[in-house]
Parts: structure tokens; sequence; C-alpha cells
DNA sequence: CATGTTGCTGCCGTTTCGGCAACGGCTATA
DNA sequence: TATAGCCGTTGCCGAAACGGCAGCAACATG
């Protein structure tokens, strides 16, 4: 089923490696057949699609613009071949997420193994990374759907979905601070904290608000795996800050306790977004889990709100 | 800048003129050629795309979605093109646009007009047709932007914006019901009114009210051009039905005059709602007009509101 | 200076494409 | 019922496009 122009699918090619004997190497053809359709291709269009630099090849402008509807051509063409194949009943593909790390931890896991459940031929591909990588891996087409905090966005990514979750301290089950109901900022700083380098987030959310403190914070672990702040916390070694979405088994085991954040009478809002390119339809069958993966998220932000109320 | 395989644009033609050998005609080549290329395409594909009639081809379901496939990558090459062109300060192109005829009296003239006015090489394609032709053209792809009744829309097009307008009475200067305010059904169905007929929409709206009434209504003159009922009207023929959208001269003039319909207490809507394929990103020069259309149509809707109040 | 990598270019065999003419199937008309 | 006019398809053949191979100059790295 290839019935574009070759030309199409090398162009692709060498901009997603950058090279055209590497691109030669990725589609098992000559470097010269590469290099021939890349030259007719910016004939055609009357202008050079990419700068030649000793190492390689960039794009130029008239290049971005090309490679914007290349991606859109091979991506609706992924989608209709989708759409024959679930004439004849056989829903297969593989889903591409990009996703930052507050995820791993259930939300993504109990979707990805209970979607299998169902639909057995349906593969995944998923890529935790920052915020904003996670955005240009869809901008780039590495990735159909994306999960980031909700910054401002590119124009071309659609926000399929925008829900908002609770920051709070979490702390081992024989913590001081476990007892409480929630726990405002100054509280916390009287222990040990594990505190997010600047690549999470989560540091970006707390950190106008340290400022405005005027105690000097406590010395501090530092670290950039909510995995591992999970974990020392759990441990007993200071207060960790994050969702609760990080923490379900663990504090379901009673080992961990997640108390909301006050700050001054309000809480304090992680703002979590589901992305997807703009100029595109998703194949049926990621779209199918987009759905699930947007309900799943509305309930636990539903279940967050009725378990920890926005009092003020 | 035809970098996409033939086989492509046959289709295309293929699928638009409804045969083989028209569709040589119209690309210039010889029907075996085509013939050929679209068998090759249903090898590929693994399905035949056409039914094979004694008169000509039809789509089939697969075909349909190769359709919609091949008509996105036209359409994203189109607004490619005009991207490039628009590096080099080049802004051209053509917009076509489908409506309904409410429109040709003031609306498009004098936008296409201003629009020409300000971007000389950018043409126009106008086709008058009935709402739901106007849907029609725009899913198949021969329209850029449709305007027409707002009902339930096909799920690949976009409702771009949805304006309201009020239906009313149309009558000449002289007319014994000039001097009012508003009018209800009953007064106007006192006098010889010009009906319009089932292929217009007015129809559909003052039906259900008519029904309603217990008197039977006068015998009345019925068209299908609301053109043709104006200028019916304006010669004190009878009352006609329209909004007020299509008689912005006349009544300028001060030869024909607007009463909005006064319905048990409640204005009588017309709602025109503007168009566009989903998937799809429109060039810029067309987007361009689309917004200004957008924006006049509110504006009119606007003024509209504020000369003539909802009141209850 | 040697080595490795880059993109590009003749040369040549293979594949694909398109034009021409002819064939069988079908419809409408006389 | 015969005929003329469509229709899509197929064999044949020249032309154009494509891809592989080997070699080129330019540049970076050691």
């Amino acid at each position: 089923m290839r019935f574009h122009s070759p030309a199409i699918q090398y162009f692709h090619a060498v901009r997603r490696t950058g090279s055209i004997r590497a691109a030669a190497r990725v589609l098992n053809v000559a470097s010269s057949a590469v290099s021939r359709q890349i030259l007719k291709l910016e004939q055609e269009v009357g202008s050079p699609l990419f700068e030649r630099n000793a190492r390689g090849l960039t794009l130029t402008t008239v290049g971005e613009m090309l490679a914007r509807h290349v991606m859109n051509v091979l991506q609706d063409l992924d989608r209709f071949r989708s759409d024959v194949a679930s004439l004849s009943g056989a829903w297969s593909g593989t889903v591409s997420i990009a996703c930052i790390e507050s995820l791993t931890e259930s939300v993504l896991p109990d979707l990805i193994a209970s979607h299998r459940g169902r639909a057995r031929r349906v593969s995944f591909t998923t890529e935790v990374k920052g915020s904003s990588d996670v955005l240009e891996s869809l901008s780039r087409g590495e990735a159909d759907i994306g999960i980031a905090m909700a910054l401002r966005h590119p124009p071309d990514l659609r926000q399929v979905a925008l829900k908002r979750f609770r920051l709070g301290a979490v702390v081992a089950r024989e913590h001081p601070l476990a007892r409480r109901k929630t726990v405002t900022l100054e509280q916390c700083l009287a222990f040990p904290v594990i505190n997010a380098l600047p690549e999470l987030s989560i540091y970006h959310l707390l950190q106008p608000l340290i400022a405005q403190l005027s105690e000097t914070p406590e010395p501090a672990i530092q670290a950039n795996s909510i995995d591992l702040m999970r974990e020392l916390a759990a441990r007993g070694v200071g207060v960790a800050f994050q969702t609760q979405l990080g923490i379900n088994r663990l504090s379901r085991d009673g080992q961990l306790v997640f108390l909301p954040l006050d700050n001054a009478g309000s809480p304090v809002w992680s703002d979590l977004g589901i992305y997807v390119r703009a100029e595109r339809t998703l194949p049926a069958y990621t779209d199918s889990f987009l759905q699930e993966l947007v309900r799943e998220l509305g309930e636990r932000e539903r279940r967050e709100n009725a378990a920890y109320p926005p009092t003020s």
C-alpha cells in the first residue's frame, strides 16, 4: 500500500535522521537515490528544502512547511489504512504516547493493561519525558497522544482536555505530619523536604510560593525523578511534593499519606493537559484509547475533588 | 510542483467525473493510463475502489475512504503551496464559496468587493444552492467555505460560526402593514402573501407556524427565488418573508419595509451557519476571507439585534 | 596529515508510465 | 433486431523515471 511518491517518504526519512546517507540506510536504498529525490523535490518546489552543513542537513523555512505537509499526508495515510483494516474487523495498530512521569505509577499502566485486555492487536509505545519535550515529540510527529503540564502549547497542537489535580505533600505513615488533613508549605518546611529539580514542573509550581516565605528552607534532598522522590518519602527521609496521581498504590497500602497543600487558604493546582496534533484525524484505535484516557483522568479528577473538596 | 504520485490525481479526477474516459479528457492523458493507475491502486489497497456500472464508476466503501484521504492530501497540498507563495509576498489563490441565496443581495457582494480591493490576486468562485447542497459541496471538496441554514451538519464538516437573524415580513412602502413595528403571522395572512416553495428553508421555518393557525391562508403566490419574492413584494404584490439580510439595499432606498415576525410574543429565528471541512487547514488567503465573513455576519447580527431587540 | 563522513554525479540496467489501437460489454436509438 | 456510441480493459512499444554502483570534492576529526 505505497501509492505515494517515493520522494515524500524519502524526504520524511531525511528530515527525521538529519542526513541523506542515514535515511538511505533506514530506507534500504542507495544514498544516491535519496539524494536525487530530494534534489528533484527542491527543483519542483523551486526553493532549497535543506541547508547542507558538513555534518548533515537542516530544514529551511520552506522545508519546514513541506515537512508539515508531508507529516499530514503520512499521518492521514495511517488513518486511512486503519479505516480500511477495521472494515475487515482487524483492529490493529500502534498507539504512541509521550507523557510526563506523574502518569507512570498507575494511570497509564492501568489504562494500557485494561485496553490491551479488550484489544489485543493494538500495541503501545510510550516515552516519558519533560513537558516541553512531550509537546515537541507531538509536533515532530513522533507521538500520537501527549500528556504534559498545561503550559502554553504551540498552535499546531490541540488541547483535547485539561484536568487539574491538587499538589500535595507526600509523607510516610509514621511522619509527624501524617495525621493532618491538609498542610501548609511552612508546616512542611519545618521538616526535611525532598525538592524537585528545575526540570520537573513541580519545581516551577512550588518555587514562587517558597520565595514568598520569610524563612530560609531547611537544607533538603533534590531529585529529578518523581519515582525516586516518592520512594524516598516512603522511607521516611522527608516530605515530597506531587499530585495524588503518582502515589495510588502506595497510599492504598497505607505506606504513604497524601496531604493536599494549603496555600493561604487556597489549593495549589497542577494542570494536566492532553494534547494531539491539530491538523490530524486520529485512527480509530488511537482515538478510542484517547477517549478512555480523557475519561479516566476526568474520573480521577472527580474522585479527588470529592476526597479533598477545595475548601477555602 | 507535482510531487504526488499520478495515481492520486487520477483517482481524484475519476471520482469527480464518475468515469475513466472523462477523467482522461480532463487530465489530458490516454484513458488507458488512467485505467491502469486505478487498477494499480486497487491492487495495492487490496480491494476494489469503484463499482463498474455500464454508465461509469461509483465509489465503493473503501473507495470513499480513499477519496477522503486523497481530498485531505490535495487540499493540504494547496495550503502548502499558498504558504510557500506567501513567503515571496505573492498572496494569490481562489476562494470557492457555496452559499444559500440570502447572502447574494448584499453580504457576499460587499465582502468580496472589499476583499478584492485589498487583495487583487485572490479570485473567487461562488455557487448559490440549497442548504443541503451547500453542505454536500463542502463534503465533496468542491467548495472551501459554505454558508447554509444551520441544520444538523455531517461530522466531516465543522461549524465555524452560528449567527441568528430574525425572520420577518417584507412589504412595499405603501402596504397597509408598513407602518407597524412588528407583525404577527395572522396579520400577514390577512393580505396576499408570497410563499416560499419547500426547497427554500423559509418554507420549513414558516410551515409549522402556519399549521398551528385555525384560519386557512389566503391563496398566494409561490416561488423558489428569494430575489424574485423580494422584487414582487417591492411591487406591492404581497407580503414576502425573509431575513433582513436580503433587503439591505431596497430598504435603504425606502422601497421595502422589514417587519420582524412576532410569533406569540417571541421572534422567529433563522439560523445561519458557516461551515468548513473539518479535516483541513485552510490556506492563508482563504482563512483571511473566512475571518472577515464571520466578523461581518456577526456585525450584522449585532446591528439587527440593536434595531429590533427581541422583545417578549 | 590520514581517516571517516558528508552530499553529489556519471553510467547503466530495470522498472514504470503513457500513447495507440483493438476488444468485449453495455445502452439507447432507429 | 441491428447499429452506433459509450464504457473499461489489455497488448504492444517507445520514453521517462528510478535505483544501484563507483567515484568525486568538501569538510570534520583525530
